[in-house]
Order: C-alpha cells, then structure tokens, then sequence
DNA sequence: GGAATTTCTGACCGTCCGGTCAGGATCGAC
DNA sequence: GTCGATCCTGACCGGACGGTCAGAAATTCC
C-alpha cells in the first residue's frame, strides 16, 4: 500500500474502488493471468492513476490477501470451549458456508493462492493459521476424549469442514452444471451439511 | 493436436514430453499465467519446436483437459448398483483419495479450471459429467430409499467425495503447514475420511 | 480567489509473450 | 550413399504487459 491510513475521501474512495475491482480479476483469472489493465478498467480509472494509489500489481495483491487471511478466519475463532461441542461446530460449518455463499469471491482468491503452492502466504499459514488450529483442535479433541463428540483427528475434522464448505464457491460452476437449473446449492449444502456433521459427530 | 496419431518413434517421445512438462506447468500456475517459455525448457526443447507439435498453447492446454476428463471420472464410473452400497462407495472414496494422492497435478489443472469458471469445459461439464453423476445419483438414491444407506441427497453426497478428496492435492500446502512435519497427510485422511463416510452412510 | 497540494492523464519505455519463418540438421527407406 | 521426409533452430514480429514521467486538472486550505 502507498498509503498507509487514506486521509482524504478521494483516497479511501478509490482504494476501495481498486481493491474491489482486484478482487474481481484476481479472483477470476488468478494473479498471474490478471492485468493491471482490467483492474483500472473495472474501478473505472486509468492504469496510471491505478498505480499511484498501489506502487505496483503485487502490492494489490498482497493488500488483499492480508485483509483476507484475518476475514478467513473470524469463523473459526468464534467456537467456544465451554459451548455444546455439537452445535459449536455446526455452527461454524455454518458461517463457512454462508462466507463461500456471501464472499465467493475471496474464498476463490484464496484458493488460487493455496493451490499455486502459497507463493505470497506460506509464512501466514506457519505464523496465523497453524496457531490458532492447533488451539482449536485441541479444544475439539477435549470434547472427543470426554466421550461429548465421536472419536475425530481434530485436524483432519477441520480440513473437512473447510473442504466441504469451500467447495460450493470454489467449484460453484460444476456443482450449477450438474445440479441443473431451479436448484439453489447453497440451500441443498445447508441441509446436507448438518446432516453429514450430526451423524459424524453424534457420540 | 497437430498429428492426431503420433505414427513415428520421435514424435511420440516428444508428445508426451510435452504434455507431462505442459502439466507440470498449467498445474502450478494455471493457463493464463504459464508460458510456452516454461513448457518448452521444462520439456528440454525450443519453443518453435514445441510449436511443431502443436499448434498453440491452447492445443496443449484443451488437449490435457480431454484427456483428464476421462481418467477423472473412471473411479465414478466403477460404483456397481449390484455391490454393497456402504463398500461401494468407500471404494469411490478410496479410489478418489488415491487419485489425489498419485495424481495431484492433474487435481489442480482441473481446480484451476473450474475455479476460472470452466472457460473450457463447460460443454463437457453438462455432456459428459452430468449425465454420469446423474446415474450414479440414481443407483445412492435407490440404496437410501431401500433403507440400505442412511438418508442422504445423492447429488451432494458425490460433491461431498470429490471436495474432501481433491482437497489433499489442491490445499496440500496448507495442509502440510497445519500438520507440520513428519506426518503422512494422506494416510490420516483416508482412517478419517473411512470413519467420516462409514458413520454418514450407516443405515 | 489564489497558492499549495492532491489527483489524474496521455504518451511513452523496456520487456516478455505467443507465434512465424526460412533454412539447416537428422532420420528412415531404398 | 543418396534422397525425400521429418525434425529442429535462431532470428524475428506485432502486440500486450507492468510501470514511469512530465505536466494538466481538480481539490483543499487560507
């Protein structure tokens, strides 16, 4: 970011514009196969102007990833300890879902970042993510020693939940294309999710 | 594809050469972001004659995506309506684990492109996929009305494989930092994905 | 209303991209 | 061993890319 806090109403304005439109193309195209061109484009300004805001392409891009990691993660972060351990993780199932349903496209930038190899975030994932699932996991590991879940690999349970629910934005153009038109996926996954975690997780 | 049958020694070799280096590259950083460059010094040849091969980018490109099509969707095809539907389908799970095990490259041509929005593969996706997930769906719905299986919407149940499978090939980098070292991804996830679809689809 | 600052633009630059081409090297059949 | 077909290369092309820059337009502040 050139600008650390935007002062002026033109910048907050325009930093917006340019992260929005960044976010369009990146989460469509990938970083490398996006243009600086198609940003401008999108937030409606030229690309010189574009670059006055952000000193280069990747600074877009790292910006964006930044703000995403923490979004990402405020879902997980909200299961608590001394909550009932089935409905603390179904409704983190939950909020997962509704992020793919409401912010699909972050959840498709993120998921070009991951499977190019994390090019941008590897020492995120070591430093934020790992962290905090190992807290978690613990927790949820807790609750299956005490007999209150079905036995899980709290990890394993986690990359699950994550995989499950990612998937409806990630892949949403296959899932549209084999359930046909008139069905609504993320209505059908609320359900079908809850039920798959029930009965996983009944002790 | 320049030569459809590759008919002398030489141009087999370097079909396949670069095809392998093509998947190599594609899988990494997706179509827009690769170069003929990068497939060309992967394969140990010059561009111009890479181009001899074939065509274009795109000619490399949609050929491998062909040729997935096909061996993505072999593990579906073997689900037998006449077997034990429990069995049956942690065959499906198992097979599919072991694809992305094995083949975790062509896991993430095929996420890349259907993150992109299947700019490619749309018509397949509604000729040849759909069709085949629809029969399957048929055979896991007959098993859950029969009471052989739990309940269960068959169309998501397969989303559900193909999500919590592909997922250790396409996030096998977050995975392996959540995890940390000196663990076997895959063999934790195919004890747990074995638990997870042994308790869903008890009857 | 005018100076200082911020915002914006058109023209431009070097580089890299996908792809072409003329011709040279190598191979296989006889 | 020679001759035609196949295989391969260096040099090159037009266009698109990320990014720069000098200066014009707009905004802010007094």
């Amino acid at each position: 970011m050139t600008v650390q806090e935007p002062r002026t109403r033109i910048q907050r304005k325009n930093h917006l514009a340019i992260l929005d439109a960044a976010l369009e193309v990146f989460s469509r195209q990938g970083f490398g196969a996006a243009t600086l061109d198609q940003i401008a484009a999108e937030a409606g300004m030229s690309k010189p102007n574009l670059l006055y805001y952000f000193k280069s392409k990747e600074a877009i891009h790292l910006t964006l990833l930044s703000q995403l990691m923490d979004i990402w993660l405020d879902p997980l972060r909200e299961i608590r300890a001394d909550g009932d351990p089935v409905e603390e993780i179904l409704g983190y199932v939950r909020r997962k879902l509704q992020m793919s349903r409401e912010m699909p496209r972050e959840s498709r930038l993120f998921a070009h970042e991951i499977v190019q190899g994390a090019p941008h975030m590897r020492p995120e994932l070591e430093s934020v993510l790992r962290p905090l699932v190992d807290a978690k996991a613990t927790v949820i590991g807790d609750w299956a020693e005490a007999g209150r879940i079905a036995p899980v690999d709290p990890h394993h349970l986690i990359f699950s939940i994550w995989s499950l629910t990612q998937h409806y934005a990630d892949f949403d153009v296959q899932v549209r294309a084999v359930l046909g038109d008139g069905r609504d996926p993320f209505a059908e996954a609320e359900e079908h999710l809850d039920r798959l975690f029930r009965r996983m997780l009944a002790p």
